[in-house]
DNA sequence: TTTCAATGGTTACAAATGAAACCAGTTTGG
DNA sequence: CCAAACTGGTTTCATTTGTAACCATTGAAA
Protein backbone atom coordinates (compact mmCIF):
# COMPACT_ATOMS: atom_id res chain seq x y z
CA UNK A 1 0.00 0.00 0.00
CA UNK A 2 1.46 3.10 -1.12
CA UNK A 3 1.55 5.80 1.17
CA UNK A 4 -0.10 9.36 -0.73
CA UNK A 5 1.97 12.58 -0.29
CA UNK A 6 -0.08 15.07 -1.35
CA UNK A 7 -1.83 15.41 1.79
CA UNK A 8 -5.34 14.81 2.48
CA UNK A 9 -7.34 13.53 -0.66
CA UNK A 10 -7.53 10.42 -1.13
CA UNK A 11 -11.04 10.28 -2.98
CA UNK A 12 -12.07 7.66 -0.48
CA UNK A 13 -11.02 9.16 2.68
CA UNK A 14 -12.71 12.04 4.65
CA UNK A 15 -10.19 14.67 5.97
CA UNK A 16 -11.81 15.17 9.02
CA UNK A 17 -9.40 18.13 9.84
CA UNK A 18 -10.10 20.20 6.72
CA UNK A 19 -14.48 19.29 6.92
CA UNK A 20 -16.43 22.36 6.86
CA UNK A 21 -18.89 20.89 9.16
CA UNK A 22 -16.32 19.70 11.48
CA UNK A 23 -14.32 22.72 11.57
CA UNK A 24 -17.09 25.39 12.04
CA UNK A 25 -18.30 23.37 14.88
CA UNK A 26 -14.80 22.60 16.60
CA UNK A 27 -14.18 26.03 16.53
CA UNK A 28 -17.61 27.41 17.67
CA UNK A 29 -17.83 25.29 20.40
CA UNK A 30 -14.28 26.59 21.66
CA UNK A 31 -15.03 30.19 21.26
CA UNK A 32 -18.55 29.67 22.85
CA UNK A 33 -17.27 27.94 25.24
CA UNK A 34 -14.37 30.26 26.10
CA UNK A 35 -16.66 32.87 26.03
CA UNK A 36 -19.59 31.54 28.18
CA UNK A 37 -17.03 31.57 31.29
CA UNK A 38 -17.42 35.47 30.94
CA UNK A 39 -21.06 35.54 31.93
CA UNK A 40 -20.95 31.83 33.88
CA UNK A 41 -18.84 32.96 36.29
CA UNK A 42 -20.00 37.10 36.41
CA UNK A 43 -23.95 35.90 36.61
CA UNK A 44 -24.38 32.21 36.66
CA UNK A 45 -26.13 32.92 33.42
CA UNK A 46 -26.44 29.75 31.26
CA UNK A 47 -26.14 29.79 27.72
CA UNK A 48 -29.68 30.75 26.48
CA UNK A 49 -30.25 32.78 29.40
CA UNK A 50 -27.17 34.73 28.28
CA UNK A 51 -28.38 34.83 24.98
CA UNK A 52 -32.13 35.89 26.46
CA UNK A 53 -30.36 38.51 28.25
CA UNK A 54 -28.58 39.87 25.09
CA UNK A 55 -32.30 39.77 22.82
CA UNK A 56 -33.60 42.15 24.53
CA UNK A 57 -30.96 44.24 25.62
CA UNK A 58 -29.59 44.84 22.20
CA UNK A 59 -33.77 44.74 20.86
CA UNK A 60 -35.72 46.39 23.88
CA UNK A 61 -39.02 44.78 24.33
CA UNK A 62 -39.73 41.42 22.48
CA UNK A 63 -41.75 38.33 22.31
CA UNK A 64 -40.66 34.71 23.07
CA UNK A 65 -40.86 33.46 19.64
CA UNK A 66 -39.13 36.83 18.36
CA UNK A 67 -36.50 35.90 20.50
CA UNK A 68 -36.20 32.13 19.51
CA UNK A 69 -35.36 33.50 16.20
CA UNK A 70 -33.19 36.17 16.59
CA UNK A 71 -31.15 34.51 18.74
CA UNK A 72 -31.53 30.80 17.21
CA UNK A 73 -33.25 29.00 20.21
CA UNK A 74 -35.56 26.41 20.35
CA UNK A 75 -38.85 27.17 21.72
CA UNK A 76 -38.35 25.44 25.08
CA UNK A 77 -35.09 27.04 25.16
CA UNK A 78 -36.69 30.45 24.99
CA UNK A 79 -39.28 29.60 27.38
CA UNK A 80 -37.22 28.03 30.54
CA UNK A 81 -34.41 30.92 30.08
CA UNK A 82 -37.27 33.42 30.26
CA UNK A 83 -38.70 31.84 33.15
CA UNK A 84 -35.39 31.99 34.68
CA UNK A 85 -34.59 36.09 34.23
CA UNK A 86 -38.31 36.51 34.89
CA UNK A 87 -37.56 34.69 38.81
CA UNK A 88 -34.83 36.62 39.04
CA UNK A 89 -36.47 39.79 38.40
CA UNK A 90 -34.40 40.66 35.37
CA UNK A 91 -37.35 40.80 32.98
CA UNK A 92 -41.16 41.25 33.52
CA UNK A 93 -43.93 40.14 30.72
CA UNK A 94 -46.75 41.91 29.69
CA UNK A 95 -49.45 40.26 27.72
CA UNK A 96 -50.50 42.02 25.02
CA UNK A 97 -53.79 43.77 24.46
CA UNK A 98 -54.65 42.31 20.95
CA UNK A 99 -53.46 38.64 21.22
CA UNK A 100 -53.99 37.07 24.35
CA UNK A 101 -51.26 34.11 23.93
CA UNK A 102 -48.67 37.09 23.23
CA UNK A 103 -46.51 38.03 26.09
CA UNK A 104 -43.84 41.08 25.77
CA UNK A 105 -40.76 40.27 27.33
CA UNK A 106 -38.52 43.48 28.48
CA UNK A 107 -35.72 43.82 31.27
CA UNK A 108 -36.29 45.41 34.41
CA UNK A 109 -33.76 47.66 35.74
CA UNK A 110 -30.95 45.11 37.19
CA UNK A 111 -31.62 43.45 33.67
CA UNK A 112 -30.20 46.19 31.89
CA UNK A 113 -27.93 46.78 34.19
CA UNK A 114 -26.46 43.09 33.98
CA UNK A 115 -26.99 43.69 30.08
CA UNK A 116 -24.87 46.89 30.36
CA UNK A 117 -22.49 45.47 32.68
CA UNK A 118 -21.76 42.30 29.90
CA UNK A 119 -21.61 44.70 26.55
CA UNK A 120 -18.42 45.91 26.92
CA UNK A 121 -17.26 42.61 28.35
CA UNK A 122 -18.35 40.87 25.13
CA UNK A 123 -16.89 43.05 23.25
CA UNK A 124 -13.64 43.25 24.27
CA UNK A 125 -13.81 39.50 24.43
CA UNK A 126 -14.37 39.67 20.60
CA UNK A 127 -11.86 42.63 19.73
CA UNK A 128 -9.31 39.96 21.71
CA UNK A 129 -10.35 37.02 19.75
CA UNK A 130 -10.09 39.29 16.25
CA UNK A 131 -6.52 41.06 17.29
CA UNK A 132 -4.66 38.75 16.69
CA UNK A 133 -5.39 38.17 13.46
CA UNK A 134 -4.07 40.37 10.45
CA UNK A 135 -6.59 42.95 8.78
CA UNK A 136 -6.77 40.58 5.98
CA UNK A 137 -7.69 37.52 7.70
CA UNK A 138 -9.97 39.58 9.99
CA UNK A 139 -11.73 40.76 6.65
CA UNK A 140 -11.75 36.89 5.58
CA UNK A 141 -13.86 35.72 8.05
CA UNK A 142 -15.60 38.54 8.15
CA UNK A 143 -16.92 37.94 4.26
CA UNK A 144 -16.73 34.19 4.18
CA UNK A 145 -19.41 33.85 7.53
CA UNK A 146 -21.22 36.12 5.31
CA UNK A 147 -21.01 34.18 2.67
CA UNK A 148 -22.06 30.98 3.83
CA UNK A 149 -25.08 32.60 6.50
CA UNK A 150 -26.58 33.65 3.25
CA UNK A 151 -26.67 30.32 1.68
CA UNK A 152 -26.82 28.11 4.57
CA UNK A 153 -29.70 29.59 5.13
CA UNK A 154 -31.80 27.64 2.99
CA UNK A 155 -30.52 24.65 5.19
CA UNK A 156 -32.04 26.15 8.22
CA UNK A 157 -34.15 23.44 10.12
CA UNK A 158 -37.91 24.48 9.39
CA UNK A 159 -38.92 21.43 11.94
CA UNK A 160 -40.51 23.24 14.96
CA UNK A 161 -40.16 27.05 15.48
CA UNK A 162 -36.26 26.52 14.72
CA UNK A 163 -35.83 28.44 12.21
CA UNK A 164 -32.91 30.55 12.22
CA UNK A 165 -32.12 33.69 10.22
CA UNK A 166 -34.65 35.90 11.14
CA UNK A 167 -37.60 35.83 9.31
CA UNK A 168 -39.52 38.56 10.28
CA UNK A 169 -39.17 38.91 13.77
CA UNK A 170 -38.39 42.97 13.64
CA UNK A 171 -42.22 43.20 13.42
CA UNK A 172 -42.67 42.25 16.89
CA UNK A 173 -39.64 44.42 18.59
CA UNK A 174 -40.87 47.53 20.19
CA UNK A 175 -38.85 50.51 21.30
CA UNK A 176 -35.60 48.95 21.22
CA UNK A 177 -32.72 51.29 22.49
CA UNK A 178 -31.25 51.32 19.23
CA UNK A 179 -33.79 50.65 16.27
CA UNK A 180 -30.60 51.02 13.85
CA UNK A 181 -32.46 51.95 10.45
CA UNK A 182 -29.50 51.93 8.26
CA UNK B 1 -33.71 59.89 22.67
CA UNK B 2 -32.15 59.76 19.54
CA UNK B 3 -32.55 57.10 17.03
CA UNK B 4 -29.35 56.07 16.02
CA UNK B 5 -28.97 55.84 12.01
CA UNK B 6 -25.34 54.99 11.19
CA UNK B 7 -26.36 50.98 11.71
CA UNK B 8 -25.24 49.07 14.83
CA UNK B 9 -22.78 50.26 17.11
CA UNK B 10 -23.59 52.41 19.94
CA UNK B 11 -21.43 51.62 21.97
CA UNK B 12 -23.36 50.56 25.18
CA UNK B 13 -25.69 47.90 22.80
CA UNK B 14 -23.77 44.71 21.59
CA UNK B 15 -25.42 43.96 17.57
CA UNK B 16 -26.07 40.23 18.29
CA UNK B 17 -25.96 39.48 14.65
CA UNK B 18 -22.80 40.77 14.15
CA UNK B 19 -21.05 39.11 17.40
CA UNK B 20 -18.60 36.53 16.22
CA UNK B 21 -19.32 33.93 18.65
CA UNK B 22 -22.91 34.09 17.88
CA UNK B 23 -22.26 33.87 14.21
CA UNK B 24 -19.75 31.11 14.60
CA UNK B 25 -22.39 29.03 16.41
CA UNK B 26 -25.52 29.88 14.12
CA UNK B 27 -23.77 28.88 11.44
CA UNK B 28 -22.23 26.02 13.01
CA UNK B 29 -25.25 24.54 14.37
CA UNK B 30 -27.22 24.85 11.32
CA UNK B 31 -24.71 23.34 9.23
CA UNK B 32 -24.08 20.14 11.50
CA UNK B 33 -27.99 20.00 11.82
CA UNK B 34 -28.44 19.56 8.62
CA UNK B 35 -25.35 17.17 8.21
CA UNK B 36 -26.32 15.21 10.69
CA UNK B 37 -29.55 14.08 8.81
CA UNK B 38 -27.34 12.14 6.35
CA UNK B 39 -25.57 9.95 9.24
CA UNK B 40 -28.92 9.58 11.34
CA UNK B 41 -31.40 8.79 8.30
CA UNK B 42 -28.83 6.57 7.22
CA UNK B 43 -27.68 4.46 9.70
CA UNK B 44 -29.13 5.87 13.06
CA UNK B 45 -25.53 7.41 14.06
CA UNK B 46 -25.64 10.31 16.86
CA UNK B 47 -22.99 12.78 16.47
CA UNK B 48 -20.00 11.37 18.31
CA UNK B 49 -21.10 7.91 17.30
CA UNK B 50 -20.54 9.32 13.43
CA UNK B 51 -17.14 11.48 14.14
CA UNK B 52 -15.88 8.15 15.73
CA UNK B 53 -16.47 6.46 12.75
CA UNK B 54 -15.07 9.12 10.82
CA UNK B 55 -12.02 9.72 12.73
CA UNK B 56 -11.18 5.69 12.76
CA UNK B 57 -11.90 5.66 8.97
CA UNK B 58 -9.38 8.48 7.88
CA UNK B 59 -6.88 7.47 10.50
CA UNK B 60 -7.03 3.28 10.59
CA UNK B 61 -6.32 2.08 14.40
CA UNK B 62 -6.96 4.49 17.26
CA UNK B 63 -7.20 5.00 20.74
CA UNK B 64 -9.84 6.46 22.67
CA UNK B 65 -7.72 9.49 23.99
CA UNK B 66 -5.99 9.73 20.74
CA UNK B 67 -10.05 10.20 18.65
CA UNK B 68 -10.98 12.36 21.66
CA UNK B 69 -8.33 14.56 20.42
CA UNK B 70 -8.82 14.36 17.26
CA UNK B 71 -12.22 14.60 17.02
CA UNK B 72 -12.26 17.42 20.10
CA UNK B 73 -15.12 14.99 21.86
CA UNK B 74 -15.59 14.76 26.12
CA UNK B 75 -13.93 11.61 27.37
CA UNK B 76 -17.47 10.13 27.70
CA UNK B 77 -18.53 10.94 24.74
CA UNK B 78 -16.02 9.00 23.25
CA UNK B 79 -16.36 6.20 25.59
CA UNK B 80 -20.08 5.93 25.02
CA UNK B 81 -19.84 6.36 21.26
CA UNK B 82 -17.02 3.71 21.20
CA UNK B 83 -19.26 1.19 23.19
CA UNK B 84 -21.76 1.55 20.67
CA UNK B 85 -20.30 0.58 17.82
CA UNK B 86 -18.51 -2.06 19.42
CA UNK B 87 -22.20 -3.28 20.37
CA UNK B 88 -22.95 -2.86 16.22
CA UNK B 89 -19.66 -4.81 15.82
CA UNK B 90 -18.49 -2.17 13.95
CA UNK B 91 -15.34 -1.73 15.62
CA UNK B 92 -13.25 -4.21 17.67
CA UNK B 93 -10.94 -3.38 20.29
CA UNK B 94 -7.64 -4.81 21.00
CA UNK B 95 -5.52 -4.35 23.98
CA UNK B 96 -2.74 -3.38 24.10
CA UNK B 97 0.41 -5.22 24.89
CA UNK B 98 2.91 -3.43 26.53
CA UNK B 99 0.28 -1.09 28.58
CA UNK B 100 -2.48 -2.85 29.48
CA UNK B 101 -4.97 0.24 30.03
CA UNK B 102 -5.03 1.03 26.35
CA UNK B 103 -7.33 -0.13 23.86
CA UNK B 104 -6.56 -0.03 20.49
CA UNK B 105 -10.21 0.54 18.13
CA UNK B 106 -10.35 -1.04 14.63
CA UNK B 107 -12.82 -0.99 12.62
CA UNK B 108 -14.27 -4.12 11.44
CA UNK B 109 -15.01 -4.67 7.85
CA UNK B 110 -19.05 -3.74 8.40
CA UNK B 111 -17.66 -0.56 9.87
CA UNK B 112 -15.02 0.50 7.17
CA UNK B 113 -18.07 -0.50 4.93
CA UNK B 114 -20.35 2.10 6.17
CA UNK B 115 -17.54 4.40 6.37
CA UNK B 116 -16.73 4.23 2.58
CA UNK B 117 -20.27 4.96 2.22
CA UNK B 118 -20.48 7.92 4.15
CA UNK B 119 -17.49 9.52 2.83
CA UNK B 120 -18.89 10.38 -0.84
CA UNK B 121 -22.05 11.80 0.97
CA UNK B 122 -20.21 14.01 3.21
CA UNK B 123 -17.90 15.31 0.60
CA UNK B 124 -21.19 15.76 -1.45
CA UNK B 125 -22.40 17.67 1.09
CA UNK B 126 -19.60 20.15 1.75
CA UNK B 127 -19.63 21.07 -1.80
CA UNK B 128 -23.01 21.50 -2.44
CA UNK B 129 -22.66 24.05 0.71
CA UNK B 130 -19.40 25.38 -1.08
CA UNK B 131 -20.78 25.37 -4.37
CA UNK B 132 -23.12 28.61 -4.09
CA UNK B 133 -20.23 31.32 -2.96
CA UNK B 134 -17.66 32.39 -5.25
CA UNK B 135 -14.23 31.51 -5.33
CA UNK B 136 -13.02 34.29 -3.74
CA UNK B 137 -15.89 33.57 -0.93
CA UNK B 138 -14.95 29.95 -0.80
CA UNK B 139 -11.03 31.25 -0.24
CA UNK B 140 -12.38 34.01 2.45
CA UNK B 141 -13.51 30.94 4.86
CA UNK B 142 -10.77 28.88 4.17
CA UNK B 143 -8.46 31.26 5.12
CA UNK B 144 -10.51 33.24 7.82
CA UNK B 145 -11.31 30.08 9.74
CA UNK B 146 -7.65 28.66 9.14
CA UNK B 147 -6.31 32.02 10.75
CA UNK B 148 -9.34 31.96 13.86
CA UNK B 149 -8.38 28.13 14.76
CA UNK B 150 -4.52 28.51 15.00
CA UNK B 151 -5.55 32.00 17.63
CA UNK B 152 -8.29 30.41 19.19
CA UNK B 153 -6.70 27.83 19.99
CA UNK B 154 -4.84 29.53 22.85
CA UNK B 155 -7.75 29.21 24.39
CA UNK B 156 -9.26 25.60 24.27
CA UNK B 157 -10.50 24.27 27.72
CA UNK B 158 -7.46 22.88 29.07
CA UNK B 159 -10.05 21.34 31.68
CA UNK B 160 -10.34 17.65 31.21
CA UNK B 161 -9.43 16.43 28.93
CA UNK B 162 -10.80 18.10 25.94
CA UNK B 163 -8.11 19.51 24.34
CA UNK B 164 -8.88 21.00 21.18
CA UNK B 165 -6.58 21.13 18.34
CA UNK B 166 -4.59 18.31 18.34
CA UNK B 167 -1.45 18.04 19.99
CA UNK B 168 0.26 15.22 19.53
CA UNK B 169 -2.06 12.44 19.11
CA UNK B 170 -0.78 11.36 16.05
CA UNK B 171 1.71 9.13 17.67
CA UNK B 172 -1.10 6.93 18.58
CA UNK B 173 -1.94 5.98 15.09
CA UNK B 174 -1.20 2.75 13.26
CA UNK B 175 -1.59 1.88 10.03
CA UNK B 176 -3.63 5.09 8.97
CA UNK B 177 -5.23 4.57 5.34
CA UNK B 178 -3.43 7.35 4.36
CA UNK B 179 -1.00 8.38 6.42
CA UNK B 180 -0.55 11.79 4.41
CA UNK B 181 3.07 13.28 5.25
CA UNK B 182 2.53 16.41 3.13
C1' DT C 1 -72.36 30.34 15.57
C1' DT C 2 -69.65 25.98 15.57
C1' DT C 3 -65.73 23.59 14.12
C1' DC C 4 -61.14 22.98 12.78
C1' DA C 5 -56.52 24.27 11.76
C1' DA C 6 -52.78 27.21 13.24
C1' DT C 7 -49.99 29.83 16.75
C1' DG C 8 -47.78 31.47 21.32
C1' DG C 9 -46.13 29.33 24.97
C1' DT C 10 -45.42 25.65 28.69
C1' DT C 11 -44.73 21.03 30.36
C1' DA C 12 -43.67 15.90 30.68
C1' DC C 13 -40.77 12.54 29.49
C1' DA C 14 -36.84 10.45 27.38
C1' DA C 15 -32.31 10.92 25.63
C1' DA C 16 -27.77 13.26 25.49
C1' DT C 17 -24.45 15.51 28.14
C1' DG C 18 -20.54 16.81 31.63
C1' DA C 19 -18.46 16.73 36.21
C1' DA C 20 -16.66 14.03 39.30
C1' DA C 21 -15.92 9.68 41.28
C1' DC C 22 -14.14 5.57 40.13
C1' DC C 23 -11.25 1.18 38.69
C1' DA C 24 -7.49 -0.69 36.62
C1' DG C 25 -2.85 -0.45 35.44
C1' DT C 26 1.81 2.46 35.35
C1' DT C 27 5.26 5.39 36.71
C1' DT C 28 8.00 7.85 40.11
C1' DG C 29 10.68 8.19 43.91
C1' DG C 30 11.73 7.07 48.23
C1' DC D 1 9.72 -3.15 47.57
C1' DC D 2 5.97 0.21 48.56
C1' DA D 3 3.29 4.34 48.40
C1' DA D 4 1.93 8.26 46.17
C1' DA D 5 0.70 10.47 41.84
C1' DC D 6 -0.81 9.80 37.17
C1' DT D 7 -3.12 8.01 32.99
C1' DG D 8 -6.54 5.34 29.98
C1' DG D 9 -11.07 4.43 30.22
C1' DT D 10 -15.78 3.61 32.35
C1' DT D 11 -19.67 4.62 35.30
C1' DT D 12 -22.81 7.28 38.24
C1' DC D 13 -25.56 11.10 38.94
C1' DA D 14 -27.42 15.58 38.20
C1' DT D 15 -28.32 18.86 34.56
C1' DT D 16 -29.48 20.18 29.94
C1' DT D 17 -31.64 19.24 25.90
C1' DG D 18 -35.23 18.02 22.28
C1' DT D 19 -39.55 15.80 20.89
C1' DA D 20 -43.99 15.55 21.40
C1' DA D 21 -47.96 16.32 23.71
C1' DC D 22 -50.38 19.78 25.68
C1' DC D 23 -53.38 24.31 27.01
C1' DA D 24 -55.15 28.52 25.64
C1' DT D 25 -56.30 31.59 22.21
C1' DT D 26 -57.04 33.14 17.59
C1' DG D 27 -58.38 33.01 12.65
C1' DA D 28 -60.61 30.98 8.84
C1' DA D 29 -64.14 28.20 6.96
C1' DA D 30 -68.74 26.23 6.84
Amino acid sequence: MVIKSEASDAPEILNLENFLPYRLHRLAEAVSREFSRIYKDRHGLTRPEWRTLAGLGQRGTMTATALGEQSAMHKTKVSRAVAELERRRWLTRKPDEKDRRIEHLTLTGTGLAAYREMVPLAKAFERDLLARLSAEERAAITSGLAALETNAWSLASPRSSQSLWTTEFERDCVGAPTTAKA
